[in-house]
RNA sequence: GUGAGCGUAGUUCAGUUGGUUAGAACACCAGAUUGUGGCUCUGGGGGUCGGGGGUUCGAAUCCCCUCGCUCACCCCA
């Protein structure tokens, strides 16, 4: 094989397009129930974007992203999350002056140079949500709302909601000094990772899957004993809500997330119809970033979702996302001048939204009537010399073999 | 970046201790008294056995290198 795919990204082909088509539309119908609307950002953005945005000790800044630098000599990162540039739009384009409350939604590619595995992929598409200018618990419940809404219209009833608090900033340098106390009266223990993580990122070795450390941090101070009252309280008020309206959920104390940018809230769905990468998506709040980014301090909550992972676990349950299409009618011109009438139908038919499709090899009609069957046709309408004569096609409908002679120009009147 | 498993037709796989033109099923194409699908039957096309090197009279089969895929770690969607 001389060309292949670059390794981790993935061809969708006609036979499964119809899985994706599905997806976005749900994710379009429910955005709009909702009340979203659709922002759509550059494919890459300047690399400092991310390198402030999500934070340079990151994971994702630190080795997952594509950059490169341009002929203009600019550096260049093709986006590896979705709400860093967002905001950056919500910013550069004055949203704000236009409505202090922006609700947004985006379907697009992501890249993370990782190595594929399970569910995992370099060029990744998610949906994700945004809401913007109001620190709402309100606008927290309906975030997590949203991506319930899309994975139940998928299908998906056995998602896990996991959430914590990680609280504002100035609580969570307390605790981390506090659990970077309790971590390095363990320091031998713990993997060689989170011992490189203790000096840089603290707070992550609470999601390290190491046996050894998750040993310590089951033992080590929650987060949750280092909120102020108003942050518990906010907390609370979440929780109260999403029980209220039945959604369940399970309190993670170690849910701290991968991007820097978090504030009090956060969440993630998980399913274990994935396999290691278990995350179908994930999200929280971040009251700090579009200050961060330059703007005025600007409260904001956020979700992205993986739709490859959506529609694994989809399948794993059994959803089959609808039918391919297939044409209504079935042109069978069986000599050239059949074949002129043909198309001349097929054309006054397509103008009204009816889907027509004849043969393009010049088959024998045997082969034509399998090729009708093989991709679904409703209708085959026959032309051959006979019907020339008579102004009349051969309408047959496939599901009962039943047949008729209908005339060429009442072809529409007997199609349902 | 680390580790493990796997690479034979479009797909899923067989291929005996290395031994003649590498097989099956499904898919695809074409026929079955010549203008009618789905079932059945018959036939056909299609493989540099991932690639390169080596051992051997002889390699899909053994050895080395390489590429790719998959899964796990790391981390995430």
């Amino acid at each position: 094989m001389k060309f292949q795919k670059p390794k981790g990204t993935k061809d969708i082909l006609p036979k499964d397009i119809h899985k994706w088509h599905f997806v976005e539309k749900t994710i379009r119908e429910a955005t709009k129930l909702f009340n979203f609307s659709e922002i759509r950002t550059p494919t890459f953005e300047y690399t400092e974007l991310f390198k402030r945005g999500v934070g340079s000790e990151t994971d994702i800044v630190g080795k997952e992203m594509y950059t490169f630098v341009d002929k203009g000599g600019e550096s260049i990162t093709l986006k590896p999350e979705g709400t860093a540039p967002v905001m950056r739009a919500y910013l550069e384009n004055s949203l704000s002056a236009e409505s202090p409350l922006h609700k947004l939604y985006y379907i697009t590619s992501m890249f993370r140079y990782e190595k594929p595995q399970a569910g995992r992929y370099r060029e990744h598409s998610q949906f994700g949500g945004e809401i913007i200018g109001s620190d709402s618990i309100d606008t927290d419940v309906e975030l997590i709302l949203l991506a319930k809404e899309v994975y139940n219209r998928c299908g998906i009833n056995n998602f896990k909601l996991k959430i914590n608090s990680i609280g504002k900033p100035s609580e969570r340098k307390t605790y981390v000094n506090a659990l970077t106390d309790y971590l390095k009266k363990h320091f031998n223990r713990l993997s060689e990772e989170s011992k490189k993580r203790l000096g840089t990122n603290p707070l992550r070795i609470l999601d390290s899957k190491s046996p050894d450390d998750l040993i310590i941090t089951k033992e080590a101070p929650k987060i949750i004993e280092h909120l102020t009252k108003d942050s518990r309280n906010r907390f609370d008020l979440v929780l109260y809500e999403l029980t209220r309206l039945g959604v369940n959920y399970e309190i993670d104390f170690r849910l701290v997330r991968g991007l820097d940018y978090y504030t009090d809230t956060t969440f993630e769905f998980i399913s274990s119809d994935l396999g290691a990468q278990d995350a179908l998506g994930g999200g929280g709040r971040y009251d700090g970033l579009i200050e961060l980014l330059g703007g005025k301090p600007t409260p904001g909550v956020g979700f992205g979702s993986g739709i490859e992972r959506l529609i694994i676990v989809a399948e794993k349950n059994g959803f089959t996302f609808g039918e391919p299409s297939s044409p209504k009618v079935y042109f069978i011109a069986l000599n050239s001048s059949a074949k002129e009438i043909a198309f001349k139908i097929m054309m006054e038919l397509r103008k009204k939204n009816i889907s027509c499709e004849t043969d393009l090899l010049v088959r024998s009609m045997k082969a034509q009537m399998r090729e009708a069957n093989k991709i679904g046709s409703d209708y085959v309408f026959i032309i051959g010399d006979d019907e020339l004569k008579n102004q009349k096609g051969i309408l047959k409908k496939m599901s009962d073999g039943s047949q008729q002679n209908v005339e060429f120009d009442k072809l529409r009147e007997y199609l349902n």
